[in-house]
DNA sequence: CAATCGTCCTGCGGGC
DNA sequence: TGCCCGCAGGACGATT
């Protein structure tokens, strides 16, 4: 479910309200969570400062002072909460906005307690999602063997580039969309929405789409992925930014989880398939 | 190289 | 009303 836009929305909140920020004390309450004994975890990151936090593909970064960083990936249900020392979440009070889960809560597998009296928590009720921590050669090293492909909002990741690596692909172009090696962090909502707007159907091998096709997917990722990061990604299911607020391109959303719905753009019916055990929403009129 | 399945985990919704 | 089943999905490893 957090997808780049997703990821991206709690990375730049999370630099704004960490930044030179000092971890007092670190909580661990769900072992599998982290790569360390937890006493290990624990005491690596006490003291310590965040410099900022960015993001590679679907990952998070917390960058702390000397050379230790935290990698986070919260596959589905993951969810950074940030409190500040005098007030709980932002909420915001409006009934469509979101549930918002109690902090700390039975699903908080770990917490930060910054030394000016804020907390942070990483909720995630499935229990997919982790944090590494490493030193900087680890992560290097890490990173390197994930092996992720372009970052699409960059300049490295162009139409060209598209073209030839999926020129020969015998494969369906929508889950290959989400192969983190190809391009990374597009996932299962934002694939589908990508070949709805490129007008292409996502049972398609890619080493039959033309130039011209597949620059139209080009263009959809750069523009979808852009505004989704404006509207601070998509809530489908439970993803919140740091302050436990909802995602907006939910509204903007023109196929994902509208099974059987009319399409927007000429009114059929929305057909949805399986692929790669991923379901995939489209309408069989607009996307050939 | 391609396709599929199992795994991790829990809440929720459909069906009866 | 209540219970069971299966679905949801990011990513990896194993198997065919």
């Amino acid at each position: 479910m957090p997808e780049l836009p997703e990821v991206e929305t709690v990375a730049s909140e999370l630099t704004q309200v960490l930044k030179n920020k000092k971890v007092k004390a670190v909580k661990v309450h769900e072992p599998k969570t982290v790569n360390f004994l937890v006493r290990d975890f624990e005491k690596k990151l006490k003291n310590k400062i965040i410099k900022k936090v960015w993001r590679r593909a679907k990952l998070l970064v917390i960058e702390f002072e000397e050379g230790l960083y935290i990698a986070a990936h919260l596959k589905m249900t993951g969810q950074f909460l940030y409190q500040s020392n005098n007030n709980k979440l932002t909420g915001g009070g409006h009934p469509e906005d979101f549930y918002l889960q109690k902090i700390p809560s039975k699903f908080t597998r770990v917490e930060f307690a910054l030394t000016d009296g804020s907390h942070l928590y990483f909720n995630d009720i499935r229990k997919f999602g982790w944090l590494k921590l490493f030193s900087k050669k680890d992560l290097e090293e890490f990173l390197k063997n994930m092996q992720y492909g372009p970052e699409p909002l960059e300049k490295d990741f162009t139409a060209e580039y598209l073209f030839e690596k999926i020129k020969n692909r015998n494969v369906p172009i929508k889950p290959l969309l989400m192969d983190q090696k190809l391009i990374a962090g597009i996932g299962n909502i934002y694939a589908a929405e990508v070949l709805f707007k490129a007008g292409i159907d996502p049972q398609k091998k890619a080493n039959v789409l033309t130039k011209i096709e597949v620059k139209k997917i080009y263009q959809a990722i750069v523009s979808i992925l852009k505004l989704a990061v404006k509207y601070k990604g998509t809530t489908a299911d439970n993803f919140a930014d740091i302050f436990g607020q909802a995602g907006n391109y939910i509204k903007k959303l023109k196929v994902y989880g509208r099974k059987d719905q009319s399409c927007l753009v000429c009114g059929s019916k929305l057909k949805e398939i399986k692929q790669a055990q991923r379901t995939t929403v489209f309408c069989p009129k607009c996307q050939r």
